[in-house]
RNA sequence: GCCCCAGUAGCUCAGUGGAUAGAGCGACCGCCUCCUAAGCGGUAGGCCGCAGGUCCGAUUCCUGCCUGGGGCACCA
């Protein structure tokens, strides 16, 4: 019995007992369950009685022991006690915690996904960086971040696609193509334009491929660097994203979006929703209508459309392919855009609170012996996703831009980032599945089964091992959580709270027999539960987009 | 001025209204004849920013204030 079952088995017994008439209220959709934290609790508890007393009108004993009388029949369960104001304290049948290893093992790389698919398309865009240049480490926390939260909503039972949309368009293209020019010709680049070393790298490269580009006549020249250019850039961009295990479903392109006349049809559809105005030679979006302080410029008055525009056009468009809800993964640094993309939302006609979902994470700072590094595309000053990488692979640099909540701000120094990769958490957590592969390596060459079906897991009664046991149950609630709350934090904290379970166990309870010990039952049943342990701990470093190594 | 985020152990941070608030790092003291010591045990360290409010119950929700970070455009 998982704390999910439990949690269905409350709702069932509220349901039966209103039914019978011995409660009066609503019956819930989910209660709480939690794992105690202090022993002598039970195995696990819910405040339940206490949330429902108010609404009964009872004391909150009084419904707990209403409960009580129809949970304690429930298999599985052996003891409900009724503790403190009206805490619900069960105890567990000793096999019904230990079949959790068995359930985990059984259910291998699919135990912690949902049941059954939600009936939920979720597009989920993220990174989306200015193609003028390589992915920063700004970037590089959305890209580890929006990664994982798209495995965690496939597995929470979500129907995902992942995207970046490709600014291909505007004025910081014109420029970025104007400075690969300058740099092919060898001439100053412009005071405006990209000064990153990476611009001459990406100048020699389109006049490889280019050998006229400098005898073209000057407009057409810069339509070729920034064209060409621009492929290149995002050639290493998607390269590099992909060498650090990110996968996106679509590129999407804005310049596609202009030439679709995608921009026209947006514009056309909102003015038909009646929020569209002209003034001052200009066409507006009435934003205020839905919260926004002022009025947004869908078409500027010298007749140029706004990326403003562009973003609702991209808006309808993947509204369009049947996503039914839309998630922004964006910095701290473009939270002004929120009201508008709920503005954008609404003025289609959708419900922003069920369409769209803006998240905000807070930004990435850098730093170098604890004083503070400026990060700048068009300085040319930053450090970018493929250097840390280089400094401390994929693994640790998407561990550390993951472990933290996106409400809370990352700071990398540089100083530290290289030596500190040994401190980092993610060896924590990758060397317990080391030592579990090693551990079952053993068993093999002992002769043992590795995973024993018939293991009787009733023999797992060890504190230590009740601990693991509880653990490797809340995964699949780790994964809900996560999903819900948008936080792919909370499976790194859990994977850590999990080694350190297994740690613990590893230290106080032998598996393997030494000497000449003979393998006995509990032998059996001790490798079920270590074989369950690798199996969570695989599937939630797989859902960080980490490896989880067998050796270490 | 308005908006967003944060304030929890020396440092970095977890904590979906519940019982005695946790982890890592750092400090100190211990543990390898044995399945990986990248591990484990112990000690020290807290007015959970401040003041009100709601609630049986608040680190968590609401209001105000203080401090720090970020943001305001017919820019992209």
């Amino acid at each position: 019995m998982t704390p999910a079952d439990l949690a269905d088995a409350i709702v069932a017994a509220i349901g039966r007992a209103v039914a019978d008439g011995d409660l009066d209220v609503t019956v819930p959709t989910t209660v709480t369950v939690e794992r105690p934290k202090t022993p002598g609790h039970g195995d696990y508890a819910s405040p339940v009685a206490l949330q429902l007393a108010k609404a009964a009108r009872r004391p909150p004993r009084a419904v707990a022991e209403v409960l009580a009388g129809r949970l304690v029949t429930e298999r599985g369960i052996v003891g409900v006690d009724i503790a403190g104001p009206g805490f619900l304290n069960f105890t567990l049948a000793g096999d019904a915690l230990g079949e959790i290893a068995r359930t985990v093992v059984r259910a291998g790389e699919g135990y912690g996904q949902a049941a059954k698919p939600r009936d939920v398309r979720v597009n989920l865009e993220f990174v989306s960086a200015n193609p003028t240049g390589p992915v920063t480490l700004a970037s590089a926390r959305w890209a580890a971040v929006g990664d994982a939260l798209g495995r965690i909503l496939t597995a929470a039972g979500y129907s995902v696609g992942t995207e970046y949309y490709v600014n291909d368009a505007g004025v910081q293209i014109e420029r970025f193509g104007a400075s690969v020019l300058a740099a092919a010709a060898g001439r100053k680049i412009p005071a405006e334009g990209y000064h990153g070393a990476y611009v001459a790298e990406i100048a020699a490269a389109v006049l490889a491929g280019r050998p006229e580009l400098l005898d073209l006549p000057d407009d057409e020249a810069r339509a070729v660097a920034s064209a060409e250019g621009l492929a290149l850039m995002l050639t290493e961009i998607r390269s590099t994203l992909e060498g650090f295990g990110v996968h996106f479903d679509r590129w999407a392109s804005e310049q596609t979006l202009h030439t679709a006349g995608a921009l026209t049809k947006a514009i056309d559809d909102l003015r038909t929703q009646g929020h569209v105005y002209d003034a001052d030679g200009a066409v507006w979006l009435r934003t205020t209508d839905f919260g926004d302080d002022k009025d947004r410029p869908l078409v500027k008055s010298d007749g140029q459309p706004t990326y403003f525009c562009a973003d609702a056009a991209y808006y309808r468009d993947k509204r369009g392919r049947g996503f039914d809800q839309l998630v922004y993964l964006l910095g701290a640094d473009h939270h002004g855009y929120v009201a508008r993309l709920k503005a954008i939302s609404a003025c289609f006609g959708d419900d922003p609170a069920s369409n769209l979902d803006v998240i905000i994470g807070q930004l990435v700072t850098l730093s170098r012996g604890g004083t503070p590094v400026k990060m700048s595309k068009r300085a040319g000053t930053f450090l970018t996703l493929h250097d840390l990488v280089d400094a401390v692979g994929v693994d640790a640099a998407r561990y550390s831009l993951v472990r933290s909540s996106l409400d809370s701000p990352v700071d990398l120094d540089l100083d530290l980032v290289t030596r500190q990769s040994s401190d980092n958490p993610v060896f924590y957590v990758q060397y317990a599945h080391a030592r579990i592969s090693s551990l079952l390596r053993n068993a093999e060459a002992l002769g043992l089964p590795g995973a024993s079906e018939t293991a009787d897991v009733a023999l797992l009664t060890h504190p230590r091992e009740v601990d693991l046991l509880r653990g490797l149950g809340e995964f699949p609630r780790v994964i809900e959580a996560a999903a819900t709350l948008r936080g792919p934090h909370r499976v790194a904290r859990y994977l850590e709270e999990l080694a350190g379970v297994y740690h613990r166990f590893y230290d106080a309870c032998r598996v393997l027999p030494q000497g000449d010990e003979q393998a006995g039952p509990l032998t059996g049943a001790r490798l079920l539960l270590v074989a369950a342990t690798r199996v969570v701990l695989s599937n939630g470093l797989g859902l960080l987009g980490v490896s989880a190594p067998e050796r270490m």
